[in-house]
DNA sequence: TTGTACTGTAATAATAAAAGTTACAGTATG
DNA sequence: CATACTGTAACTTTTATTATTACAGTACAA
């Protein structure tokens, strides 16, 4: 996964989320987290493309959440940043004539969604409505 | 955590497991791995200090298992090759100002902290012989 | 006692990935 | 039609990763 995602997507989703019903604007966000806006906008268009968000363009447009923040779960943030495997990648060219490195990738790619499995389960267990009672 | 390390030791751990009481030279290992021998060295180095492998210097050396596969467990070489936290780095310099802002990190941290508990445990099931299993 | 086959590590270069920036077209509102 | 937004492409900068070179140190074995 990607180093700083997971943290700038959850934090977006955070403010949305005591924003409530308002469309907040991306220069908004982008000051609370105190990054460009152009990456706060990325990020907003990947969140959208999962249906986390939505957006409304022109004059007093802006970003909010698409459901209730009890609907929703910190594991759809992860599969929504999610580009790498959690471990790491595997080996980019192992030898063909060892048995070990003909193999590996596979046997590592099922430790891998093992792994991932067990972490989804985890990140499951909390909404971003808990979330942000943190907050508070 | 660093992208390809987990692999990497994971493979290395992985033949010098089939190796026995052998040692076996940096060059044969990079030669199934397929990078260069100074990266295995490298990472031999690390999970030396961890107390997973020996090195013998000098003609006829190499590395070899600090303890049986069965003893070896997949927790113990994520926890060696750590270095980032699980999900990436929080938010680096949050408005503080802003309640979001302010606290974000401390409950990213906290979130971040469970799901590397979890992870852990699901990685701390399976064994290094149990994974060389999978080969035969 | 010397050549050889290794390790260990520093320094550096090459490559790739992530983050930040600029620029500007498009859209809704008032 | 001016304004305040979004959306996205193109580019630059920064940082992280991977690879390479170089060489000192160690152990074995003839």
């Amino acid at each position: 996964m990607n180093s700083g995602r997971f943290a700038i997507s959850v934090h977006i989703l955070t403010l949305l989320a005591f924003s409530g019903d308002e469309w907040t604007p991306s220069e908004y966000l982008a000051g609370s987290i105190n990054i460009n806006p152009v990456l706060v906008r990325k990020e907003l268009s990947n969140l959208r493309e999962r249906g986390l968000v939505l957006s409304k363009e022109g004059k007093s447009g802006g970003s909010r959440l698409a459901k209730p923040a009890d609907k929703l779960f910190m594991s759809e943030v992860y599969g929504a940043v999610k580009q790498k495997d959690l471990l790491g990648k595997g080996i980019n060219s192992p030898n063909p004539d060892c048995p070990v490195g003909r193999k590996i990738n596979d046997h590592l790619d099922n430790l891998y969604g093992d792994a991932e499995k067990t972490l989804l389960a985890s990140l499951g267990k909390m909404s971003l409505a808990e979330f942000c009672k943190k907050f508070e």
